[in-house]
DNA sequence: GAGAGGCGTTAACCTAGGTTAATGCGCCGA
DNA sequence: TCGGCGCATTAACCTAGGTTAACGCCTCTC
């Protein structure tokens, strides 16, 4: 029923406007998502798939082509489940159905959130953001206390994530690090005292 | 079952934060959801919804809170029914479950695509896409064959709805009149060549 | 070992849009 | 009738971030 592979990085799951041929499970790695104009121009990273996401929902569901491609952005294993079995489980279960349906819609949210975001806050403040997401997740602290964190992507991806170019991004880091908030060295984060820094960059968006 | 009530320019429909307490259907008149962050400054228009169009549907599927609130932007009439009478239907309905699943999913990828688009396009850009939103909505033809806009908004509100403001927006409609594009009189909208315009502005976002 | 290509960084420059402040207008309520 | 308030506009100024270009550094390949 599902088909397990393991993709090497760079390689594409799928890619943006083909059809959707069904759902791609994360079991380990990490893949991205991106989005592009029709020329081609102004990659984003719309967002990241880390162990225990899935893939493709969104298109399977709205009965669309993938809006983004899926990259691999670390050696992942990754099974894969077609449209037609999923869409039996489905019809012989509402309470799948619905779970679904809830997971959709706070998806949603998060989408409005991330767009409220964008238009609201400086690259700084969803700099720090990004990496709050990054210390849930891979974050681990050192003997002194403070955190560390190991970037699993490239600054330049961390940039496209943010919607920002990579000089930019080298601009705000330096600054950061000038003002000690953190240290950075290649794709490792020192973070002197993260809640000081969340505090400071975002009075607002702790919620 | 349903309750309908004529709401009055200005009023809340339902307030950001608030728990929701069903779906309301715009039978006539056009409402606005408006999210700011925790200070209440720097709000944005999140959404319309036009006549034909609910709202709540998202926080009642996701069992969360308004993450926005509703202001009726000009008089409407409004149904209220209320979540538990909801529930009830979707839960002797799986085919109505089913289409909810799939706007949502529908939703989503439109919400993606204005966080697309408020990271890379320009006010210009973005203002040229709502007003074909307009267009399609409340657009007429003059007898020279030129399109007419009568914006249902104030101009203020425009802005918001663009994440811009307001003096920015002048600055934008300004130029485009004096390049001879578009007048611009009140709220009412003269396009000398819309597809002109729409080419000119963005090449890519037509799709 | 030499090149080529991708990342990361820095610096100089430019522009879109935010900020502040002032002015005019229309509307509403006392 | 007048005051006040909210919208709209303009201008002057400022800054975050885009753009271009150059350089160092890795890694991969030949």
């Amino acid at each position: 029923m599902a088909v397990c592979r393991i993709h090497k990085v760079g390689t594409d799951v799928f890619r943006e406007g083909e059809p959707c041929r069904g759902i791609y499970y994360v079991r380990n790695g990490l893949v991205g998502v991106r989005k592009s104009d029709p020329e081609g121009n102004s990659v984003i990273l719309w967002r990241l798939a880390f162990p225990g996401n899935t893939l493709g929902l969104r298109p399977l569901l709205a009965e669309e082509s993938h809006r983004g491609g899926a990259e691999v952005l670390e050696t992942s294993t990754i099974c894969f489940v077609s449209v037609s079995v999923i869409r039996d489980v489905l019809k012989n279960s509402p309470a799948l159905e619905h779970r679904f349906l809830q997971s959709a819609a706070r998806a949603l949210g998060d989408a409005e959130e991330a767009y409220f975001e964008s238009v609201t806050q400086s690259v700084r403040t969803r700099l720090a953001h990004v990496l709050s997401i990054f210390k849930d997740h891979s974050g681990r602290t050192a003997d002194d206390g403070s955190l560390v964190l190991d970037l699993p992507l490239t600054w330049r991806n961390i940039s496209a994530l943010i919607g920002v170019r990579p000089e930019s991004m080298s601009r705000v880091i330096r600054k950061l690090d000038d003002e000690g908030w953190a240290h950075f060295s290649g794709r490792t984060v020192y973070v002197r005292d993260f809640d000081g820094l969340m505090g400071e960059i975002g009075p607002d968006r702790v919620v």
